[in-house]
DNA sequence: CTCCTGTCCTGCCGGC
DNA sequence: TGCCGGCAGGACAGGA
């Protein structure tokens, strides 16, 4: 589910409930998600202030005063729910992991699909935290831009469409957003990658960030699961141009009442791809 | 190296 | 109404 804007707004939702305060208990309902709960985890953050909350990619990282820290991965079905101290603990199937916070909410992961995971990570060797010490540049920072990304798809004979999924090209893109990202871009998602000339990689970094930024600015995008931390919905995915809009037009061609038939859906490395043949062909 | 496939798991939707 | 197959936002291992 989330990708890079839907974890950035779970991220600056987080940031009020954990930061500057201690963890009471960290509770695991079960023994494993995608990968085993770190069992050290509990008694390592039992007590300590949380000093800091940063996103990197689709990844939220906590760390607390003593050095110790998580990071934690949504999955595809992963979502955070906040809930108000006072407020009467409900528990909802799925709910795997609790933060009680101390004098602040219960932050709770709840993930149907066990797709997400938690794992221990301090923060002194979270830069060799080997998903992370290999991804590549946020897509928003001042790291990443057309010569960065030139330079990474350099040489690939992948389709574009599938580069842009590899966290080590670029961080945080997942299939909604690279599929709206090739659309605003203009670019045929079934190009190699390599075979991109420098005004389209110009046009591509371009759209990627302008993409994530409207997206974040509406909200992220709801489709079947994520919603924000209190439950509310996102309301990107009524912006989108081409993803799971299949025989609709994009909106800024008539691609819909030409031959074309509007928006096709083809399958790229397993994944769907949706793009406008009118002006992305 | 690079690229592709299969796999983890549950829920939902459409077809029969 | 109910059952079944297919599909889903991600990432990793393993094989070609």
């Amino acid at each position: 589910m989330p990708e890079l804007p839907e974890v950035e707004i779970v991220k600056r939702a987080l940031e009020p409930a954990m930061v500057g305060r201690r963890v009471k208990r960290l509770v695991f309902n079960r023994a494993d998600l995608r990968f085993p709960l770190p069992e050290g985890l509990p008694l390592a953050l039992q007590g300590q202030r949380i000093e800091r909350l940063l996103r990197r990619g689709k990844y939220i990282l906590g760390f607390a005063e003593n050095g110790a820290g998580f990071v934690l991965h949504l999955g595809m079905s992963g979502a955070v729910r906040i809930e108000p101290p006072a407020g009467t603990s409900l528990h909802e199937k799925h709910d795997h992991v609790e933060f009680h916070m101390d004098e602040g909410p219960r932050v709770v992961l709840n993930d149907p699909r066990r797709f997400g995971f938690l794992d221990a990570v301090g923060r002194e060797d979270c830069q060799d935290y080997p998903a992370l010490a290999a991804m590549g540049p946020e897509p928003l920072g001042n790291d990443f831009n057309a010569e960065i990304l030139a330079v990474a798809i350099k040489g690939r004979k992948t389709p574009i469409k599938s580069a842009l999924l590899d966290q080590r090209i670029v961080a945080g893109l997942g299939n909604i957003y690279v599929c709206e990202a090739l659309y605003r871009a203009a670019i045929d998602p079934r190009r190699r990658a390599g075979d991109l000339n420098a005004k389209e990689c110009t046009a591509l970094c371009m759209s990627i960030r302008s993409v994530l930024r409207d997206a974040i600015e509406a909200g992220g995008s709801s489709l079947k699961d994520y919603k924000h931390t209190d439950g509310q919905l996102g309301y990107f995915q009524h912006h989108f141009a081409v993803y799971d809009r299949v025989g609709q037009g994009c909106g800024a061609c008539e691609c819909d009442i030409v031959e074309t038939g509007g928006v096709q859906r083809i399958v790229q490395a397993g994944r769907s791809t949706f793009f406008c043949p009118e002006k992305q062909g």
